[in-house]
DNA sequence: TGGTTATTTGGTTAAATTGCCAAATGTAAT
DNA sequence: ATTACATTTGGCAATTTAACCAAATAACCA
């Protein structure tokens, strides 16, 4: 693998790697329906402050979130909504799983 | 967050997880041009073939890809090849990314 | 100005991830 | 049986990630 396909892959997984956290992939879902500020957020994800607005900053320099400051508050929104379509299928990858497994209980 | 919302996006996180490492999103790539066994991915990836090993394994608890034993070998396969589709988004991510970047140079 | 709210940043600690080596396991060939 | 090949496993050191608290920054209001 050169330098060049490494970088490549290098910056995908960094993006990837943004979604790979319970947290931030519900913080993510709840983006979905709509933008919403960093304290809103903390309280669905009930997590403290601090950590809710490090997990929104790693989302931000992924690119998978904006924020859009207003007066003292931070609003965050979907960047590009296609990351959506990962929970479907992660959904699928889940679906597989399960059948799998109750296929080898029989 | 109620403690079965939180084993949902633990669930969800532990699969995307499997994809967040340079390597594997290169495994994966790989694997989507057919199944591939374990010493010929090492000698693509470039890492030690117990690295891959490691590598591999998990993507198989994740359900991301499927092994087959043959003889001495291993030959590995995506097992849900809808993870494919992550590769477009992160792509159009990262011009989203591209593109604001060449904004702020104006 | 002083106080309050909203968010970010710095620091510390604990936990998870990664990569290599060496050793173990399993399979095939001589 | 012994040797060679393919893969996995165990163990360890180095790096990264995550969470919280406390402190800093910023905006607003009284």
């Amino acid at each position: 693998m050169d330098a060049k396909t490494q970088a490549r892959f290098e910056a995908r997984s960094k993006i990837i790697k943004s979604l790979a956290h319970p947290s931030r992939l519900f913080i993510v879902d709840e983006l979905s329906r709509g933008r919403r500020c960093v304290n809103d957020l903390a309280g669905l994800v009930e997590a403290d402050i601090s950590t809710v607005s490090k997990h929104l900053s790693i989302l931000r320099d992924a690119g998978v979130v904006r924020d859009e400051k207003e007066g003292a508050r931070v609003y965050y929104s979907l960047r590009v909504p296609c990351v959506l379509n990962f929970f479907s299928c992660v959904e699928t990858v889940m679906a597989e799983n399960a059948r799998e497994q109750a296929e080898l209980l029989e």
